[in-house]
DNA sequence: ACCAGATTTGAACGGCCGGTCAAGTTGGGG
DNA sequence: CCCCAACTTGACCGGCCGTTCAAATCTGGT
């Protein structure tokens, strides 16, 4: 049989990749070594530099990758929700940090706020985190514009709304992904909630038994 | 004895911390070096290992010692303000990077990202963060229960206000630092009128003319 | 079985930089 | 004027880590 032994460049890479997600996640962007993403991935040091030409080339594609998978396992999700509504929430859900139990803490934001710090500096990473910012943008107006068409949602400039959302999320984000004791999920998602439902003019169910 | 040189000390201290500041908002805390810091300060690289224990120490508190002075300089302006509305007001003026003319690019702003990425591990920092965000927050929600008080806001919750108000804020605040061409200073500070606006129960006096 | 190219290894190199230190300089008190 | 402690310097050390490279291994084709 084939042992595990032949991969694909393609896989290598991709695997790769993946481990220096993981290794970022943990240990942060200015504490991720080559050969901590070796380790992480089961290779040797050198085989990292036979991949990618450099280190930081590396940790920006890993960046934008993790981001990336981020995105398309949420827009996944959301494409099979009817409602726009549910939809809304169910973004919200996804992006309270620890909101959803089976989702763990999230740390997908920890990765944002290394894109940030990295963009301010580095113009191809500042490029990246502009179309991805957009691309968080645009799933969150077409969401409005769907419930706008469908009657759930007073009417608004989509974009503007979304990015009034979009923001607000971002910086309720920050503060519960750094364990603010003040801002817990619950006060976050209450929030977003709460804005939400008066820009985009519905009722909130309000859970009185 | 009697004490030595407090002053001299004290200046000298003060001296590096505004060299390691200036440094870090220029080339950030990844590539930011001692000599570079000592360069900025006019001093000795050994020198700065003289005052502080290490280059740890002494960026973490640059960093919040930035921070500091960026809040003080903010309240001791708004506290001139009678009207609480024009306090929120030129609060959110502050807060837009590059909104006014006279304060640069704000770069304040970036000093918050370097210390979101190292309060994620650095347990100290972490503390430091939550502080400062606390009193960001709270300096928001003054400002709200003034202009409750004096009738010029709707009621409501005032920390759960300033929250909201102060998260739109940061979130907006990353697209504008990094120059996103979809999120300007105008849109930014729009934006956050008009939320603040809708959640404090305020008119905003459209500009006609 | 053999070859050629692709893949993988790990040892070694070299630069960089945080931290140390011994030696100087300064300035105020006696 | 001298002395001592505080302050300041810059050379130096040592380790770390990104990168290189020659050699080893593997793979598929013939």
């Amino acid at each position: 049989m084939t042992a595990v032994r032949p991969k694909s460049t393609k896989d290598r890479h991709q695997e790769i990749l993946d481990a220096a997600a993981r290794v970022i996640t943990e240990r942060g962007l200015a504490e991720t070594r080559i050969s901590d993403v070796a380790d992480a991935a089961g290779v040797s040091p050198g085989l990292i530099l036979y991949y990618f030409e450099s280190k930081d080339r590396l940790l920006s594609e890993a960046l934008t990758y993790a981001n990336d998978q981020f995105y398309l396992r949420m827009s996944r999700e959301i494409r099979r929700i009817p409602s726009a509504r549910e939809q809304l929430r169910h973004l919200i859900d996804l992006s309270v940090p620890g909101y959803l139990p089976e989702y763990g803490r999230l740390d997908e934001w920890a990765l944002w706020i290394e894109v940030w710090v990295r963009a301010l500096r580095d113009p191809q990473m500042a490029k990246d985190r502009e179309l991805l910012d957009q691309r968080w943008r645009q799933s969150i107006a077409d969401i409005i514009r769907a419930g706008q068409a469908s009657g759930e949602f007073g009417e608004g400039d989509a974009d503007e709304l979304a990015l009034r959302i979009g923001s607000l999320i971002d910086g309720l984000a920050i503060q519960v992904i750094m364990n603010d004791s003040q801002v817990t999920p619950q006060r976050m998602h209450r929030a977003c909630m709460e804005v939400a439902s008066r820009e985009l003019g519905f009722a909130l169910e309000t859970a009185g038994a």
